[in-house]
RNA sequence: CGGGGCGUAGCUCAGCUGGUUUAGAGCGUACGGUUUGGGACCGUAAGGCCGUCAGUUCAAAUCUGACCGCCCCGACCA
């Protein structure tokens, strides 16, 4: 992709809304837009993170053996009437009437709507498990939206349900899911803990929640990393400035640390819960009628965009994982009124993507600094940058935006030099 | 919803104890020139229903009220 061409408009100043630096940066490396209030925008750049984050999720679902569909996010009132939700969910569910004056909610999550499809479809133990997932924009009619795409009104999640026969069914799915988290989780970089959660709204018998380490998190845990104990910390009276409790691991009697934490995901041991409220029966091996057993699997793919800029930034922007960054490499010639440094730097970007590499190129009329700038706020993992001056030593330059490491190559050593660097 | 703050140019903000001109600056944008390894400099220009409506007044961006919107703290949540 060619800067000059690309609609990727960055911000020298940091707009006032915007109080992490995750939607600060968002904002100025031009990746997101607010359109209203917890509703935003994804403009080309962010909506490419986006997709390569959808990507490795839906990799390890698909090896995990679910599969992918997709559920409307029109839902019909009398659908959550079944499972007394309509009630409980309240003014948390955006709603919507049609000419009919027939009432609708726009999806906050899809128990009702895969419980419905799976009871008329499903209807013996020989047909299960079934493992299904969506991506999918989530509606919820948040009571306070905040810092940006973290809590939206309106958000990509990543849900999956299973449905057993039984509970030792559900729990090696569980076991598969978690384990597939672990992996997605590990893949986009993070450094996340799982720790057991209250079910809330979605109910169930048993969840866990995946925790981002970030310190504008908006819970927090203690964690002991000898003993892989981990406990969800209750706020402490007088808000987030008051005084942190000290707590010692259960295990090893050690003092456990302390973090402010992002949840990027939650799993969920449902039961029965919504298949005995909807009738989603089976009939088992005596022919008798069964309620499934059910599973519930989220991740707030949007949020995971957030919490990686969160746990990876600098002043100067954002510093992608090479696992998510929008774009592997970014070639940027110095002055491209010099027709040497403009040639190397289009030979380069050719070579760079006959090897596949998705790569940048600042070919714009622009001062190296604010082509620095530019190219360290969207975070790019490895710059590699063509001027009169390293052409006159034969040599091009390549730095990497993590460590600020330098190569000073001839073209001819670059090409596998980058291709080395940008491997994840 | 309770508490707090804020709405002036695309962005950051000044002006606000009513009246000085035609509402300003920096950044950004367009054009010209000088520059060219970390958001350069000079000049010119475009860009505003001063959130909306009502009120007070000879006179409102400025005072008052209502409404709308946005942000922060709290309960809820991926």
């Amino acid at each position: 992709m060619r800067l000059s061409q690309s609609f990727i408009p960055t911000m020298k100043e940091i707009p006032s809304e915007a109080q992490i630096p995750s939607h600060q940066l968002m904002l100025r490396a031009g990746m997101i837009r607010k359109l209203s209030s917890g509703v935003y925008e994804f403009l080309p750049l962010g909506f490419k993170i986006l997709k390569k984050v959808e990507q490795i999720i839906r990799e390890e679902m698909n090896a995990a053996g679910a599969q992918e569909l997709l559920l409307p996010a029109l839902h019909p009132k009398e659908l959550w009437e079944e499972t007394g939700r309509w009630e409980i969910y309240g003014d948390e569910m955006m709603k919507v009437i049609d000419r009919n004056k027939r009432q609708f909610g726009l999806g906050p999550t899809h128990e009702e709507v895969i419980t419905d499809l799976v009871r008329k479809e499903v209807k013996s133990y020989r047909q299960l498990p079934v493992i299904l997932y969506q991506f999918q924009t989530k509606f919820r009619d948040e009571i306070r939206p905040r810092f940006g795409i973290m809590r939206g009104r309106e958000f990509i999640m990543k849900d999956c349900y299973s449905f057993d026969k039984d509970e030792a069914g559900l729990n090696i799915n569980y076991q598969k899911m978690v384990q597939a988290y672990k992996n997605i989780f590990t893949r986009c970089g993070f450094d996340f803990r799982m720790v057991q959660a209250d079910s809330g709204n979605i109910g169930g018998n048993l969840s866990h929640e995946f925790m981002v380490l970030a310190n504008t998190g908006e819970e927090a845990i203690y964690y002991c990393d000898a003993c892989q104990v981990t406990l969800k910390a209750n706020e402490p009276e007088g808000g987030q400035t008051a005084s942190i409790e000290k707590k010692s691991c259960t295990a090893c009697q050690k003092e456990m640390k302390y973090s402010r934490v992002i949840e990027v995901g939650h799993t969920f041991n449902l039961g029965t819960k919504y298949s005995a409220k909807m009738k989603a029966t089976f009939l088992d091996e005596n022919g008798e009628s069964q309620p499934y057993i059910m599973g519930c699997y989220g991740i707030g793919v949007s949020r995971i965009v957030a919490a990686a800029i969160e746990q990876s930034h600098d002043a100067n922007g954002i510093i992608w994982p090479r696992q998510i960054s929008p774009y592997q490499a970014i070639v940027l010639p110095l002055d491209v009124t010099n027709e040497p440094v403009k040639n190397t730097a289009e030979d380069l970007y050719a070579q760079l993507q006959s090897q596949g590499i998705d790569v940048l190129l600042d070919d714009r009329d622009e001062r190296a600094g604010v082509k620095f700038k530019d190219a360290d706020l969207i975070g790019i993992p490895v710059k590699v940058i063509i001027s009169i001056r390293g052409l006159a030593e034969g040599k091009i330059e390549i730095k990497l935006r993590q460590t600020g490491e330098v190569f000073k190559l001839s073209v001819a050593e670059a090409v596998p030099k980058i291709m080395e660097l940008v491997q994840v």
